[in-house]
DNA sequence: TTGTATGCGTTATCAA
DNA sequence: TTGATAACGCATACAA
C-alpha cells in the first residue's frame, strides 16, 4: 500500500502500476480511462490488482495539463447563511456531484473587494466556469473590474454567468426583478392596500432597485402617490428587518401594507410587529419576495413569492459543463405568486 | 490579448511570454514566482510588459504537477442551510481566503452514502486536505467505509478531519459533547426544574447521543428518575422541533423544562408553545445548544449554549494549511452558557 | 492486443 | 545575470 519512508506517503502513479502489472503504461491508461479498446482479460485482471494494491488513485493535476479539462466551478455567495444563497448553493452542489463536478464556494460577505479578489483566485484556479450569485453593484468603478475578469476569463477559456444583473453584459440566468416588484405590489393594490410601505435592502444593488422601480411603477400606474416617508432602504437581514420596520412604524402609523424587497427583511418586520402587538394582516398586511423555507412557518405564515433559487444554481451549472461558449439573451424563470396569511383581503 | 481562432481563445503559456519578451523560460518563471534572483531592471520590464499584454496566467494544473503544492481544502456538510454548518463553512472560507486557499463545498443531504462519495471526489481531485463537519453515524458499515478512505488519503498525503466525533480514530477538532449535554442539564436542575424532557434529533449521530448521554447523566447524579415517555428523538431541523414538541406535549402536559440538543429544534419548539399559547418560561423553559445567530431573536430569546462554529471551521484550515502531520489527542474547544429568557429560575 | 515516444506548462538543476 | 534541459504524471498518435 505504497511506500512508507519516514513516515510519509508518496502516492503511487500509472509507472508503478505498470511495472507492479508489468505492463506499459499505455495499457494501464487503457483500463483507467475504462475507454473502449480491446484489453485481454489476463492484462486486465493484473492491472486492476495492481491498481487495488497500490491504490493508485489518478492525479488530477497531470490529467488536466494533459487534457484540459476541468471538473470544478467556482460559485460566489454574498453570505452563505442567508437562505437566498445557501439554496442556490444547493442547487450548484448538487448538480455539480450529478456531473462529477466540485463546487468551490466563496464567501464575500457583502464586499465587492472580495468578490473580485474571489474572481481572481477562481480564475488562477482554472476552474471550468464561475457563478456570480449575488446582484450588481451599481458602482462604475465594481463594474469596470468585473468587465477586467470577464476578459480575463474568457481568454483562460473559463465561463462567467451570473445568476443576477450585473449592469454589464454577461450571460444571466435569472429572474425579472421588475416584474417580481410589479406583482407583489399589484397583489396588494388589488386587494384595495393604499398605503404601501417599502423596505428594501442595499439599494446600490441592482436586483434590489429593480424591484423597488417595479413597486414604484404600480404605484404610479394605479395613481397612488409615492410617499417617501414610507420607503425604507437598508440591509437584506432579518435584523435590518426589524430595526426598518420599528423605524418606519416610528415615521407613519397609517400604514396598509408593508412590501419587503425579501423574505428576511419581512420575517424581521413580523417579529417587531408581532411583539408590539400589532395584528398581521388585521392592522396591517406584510409580503416578501423569495419564499424561503422558513416563511410558510412564520406567524401568519408568509404571502410572497416563490424564486427558484435552486433551479438557478442547477441551471448555472449545467451551462457551465454543457458546450455552450456563451448567450446573450437573459435566460429568466418563472416566479410563482404564493399566498398565505400575512396579507389581508380586503374586497 | 491572447490568440482569437475560431472565437475561441487560447490561454498563453510562458514559453509565449518568454517568446514574446524575448528570454528564456526561466527567467519568466523567476519573475513570476517573485523568487529573490538576480534579474536585470530591463529584463524585468519587458517580460512584465509581455504577460500584461498577453494577459498571462500560470497554469494551476502544470504547477501543481510539478510542485505538489495544492491550495484547495475540501469541506463535507450535511446541509448548508443550517445554521450550524453554514458557520462553520463561513469560518472555512474566510481562512481559506486568508491563506489564498481556495474552499470546495460539498452537501450530502445528511445521507452517509454522498458523504463517502464526497470523500473520493475530494481525494481524487487531490485537496490539500478533507473537513468533515458533520458527527459520525453509529454504524459499522459506515466506520469501515470511512476508515478506507483515511488510508486512502494518507496514502495521497491528503489529511482529512473532523469537526465532530466518528466513532473511530480520527484527528478531532471539536467540542466536548457529553459536558454540553451535562451542562444544559444541570442548569436546568440548578433551577430546581424536575421534570426535564429531551428533544434529540437523529441518534445514530455520535453528536447527538453524545448529548443525551450527558443529560442522563446528570438526571441520575441528582436522582431524577428519566421517564423515557418525555424523550424523543427525530431530526436536527425546526420542522422536527415543532413536530416533536407537540408530540411530546401530547404525551405528558407536566413538563417543568425542555432540553433541545440543538437551537434549531429549540426554535421549532419555541414556534409550537407559542402557537399553543403556553408560556416560555412561566409554564414551561426551553433550553437549546449552539447559540445559532436566531437564537437571540426568538421570543422569548433562547437559553442556550454557544458552540465555536466559526472557530471550529478556521481551526481545521489552519491544521491542513500547516506542517503537522496528524495528531491523535482531540482539541475541544470551549463553548460558553448564554442565559436569555427561555428558562426559568426558580430559586 | 500491446508498447514507445511525445508533449501538456511548469519548476528546478545545472551550466554558462 | 541568463538559459538549456530534465522531470512531474498523464493521454494519445503512432508503431509493432
Amino acid at each position: 500500500m505504497g511506500d512508507n519512508v519516514n513516515n510519509t506517503y508518496k502516492a503511487s502513479s500509472m509507472k508503478d502500476v505498470a511495472k507492479a502489472a508489468g505492463v506499459s503504461i499505455t495499457t494501464v491508461s487503457r483500463i483507467i480511462n475504462n475507454i473502449d479498446y480491446p484489453v485481454s482479460q489476463k492484462v486486465r485482471e493484473s492491472v486492476e490488482k495492481a491498481i487495488d494494491e497500490l491504490g493508485y488513485i489518478p492525479n488530477r493535476s497531470a490529467q488536466n495539463l494533459r487534457t484540459n479539462v476541468e471538473n470544478t466551478v467556482g460559485l460566489i455567495v454574498r453570505d452563505i447563511g442567508d437562505p437566498y444563497f445557501s439554496e442556490i448553493a444547493k442547487g450548484v452542489t448538487e448538480k455539480s456531484a450529478e456531473l462529477k463536478h466540485l463546487a468551490m464556494i466563496s464567501d464575500s460577505k457583502r464586499d465587492y473587494a472580495y468578490e473580485l479578489e474571489y474572481i481572481d483566485l477562481l480564475i488562477y484556479q482554472r476552474v471550468k466556469g464561475i457563478i456570480i450569485a449575488g446582484g450588481g453593484y451599481e458602482n462604475d468603478e465594481y463594474k469596470k473590474q468585473l468587465e477586467d475578469r470577464l476578459l480575463k476569463a474568457k481568454q483562460q477559456g473559463i465561463k462567467i454567468l451570473a445568476l443576477a444583473p450585473q449592469g454589464i453584459s454577461i450571460p444571466l440566468i435569472s429572474v425579472d426583478n421588475f416584474s417580481i416588484g410589479e406583482k407583489m405590489c399589484q397583489l396588494l393594490v388589488d386587494q384595495n392596500h393604499k398605503n404601501i410601505a417599502f423596505i428594501g435592502g442595499d439599494n446600490s444593488v441592482i436586483t434590489n432597485k429593480e424591484r423597488f422601480e417595479g413597486y414604484l411603477s404600480v404605484l404610479k400606474k394605479n395613481n397612488l402617490k409615492m410617499n417617501e416617508n414610507i420607503i425604507i432602504h437598508g440591509q437584506f437581514t432579518w435584523e435590518a428587518g426589524y430595526a426598518n420596520c420599528k423605524e418606519l412604524l416610528a415615521r407613519e402609523n397609517k400604514l396598509d401594507a408593508i412590501l419587503c424587497v425579501n423574505d428576511n427583511i419581512a420575517v424581521g418586520a413580523l417579529g417587531y410587529l408581532s411583539e408590539m402587538k400589532i395584528g398581521v394582516p388585521s392592522d396591517i398586511s406584510v409580503v416578501g419576495v423569495g419564499d424561503i423555507s422558513i416563511a410558510q412557518y412564520t406567524n401568519p405564515p408568509l404571502t410572497t413569492i416563490r424564486l427558484p433559487f435552486r433551479k438557478l444554481g442547477k441551471k448555472a451549472v449545467e451551462f457551465i459543463c454543457s458546450e455552450e461558449e456563451s448567450f446573450t439573451d437573459p435566460i429568466l424563470l418563472d416566479s410563482e405568486v404564493v399566498i398565505r396569511d400575512s396579507m389581508k383581503f380586503k374586497l
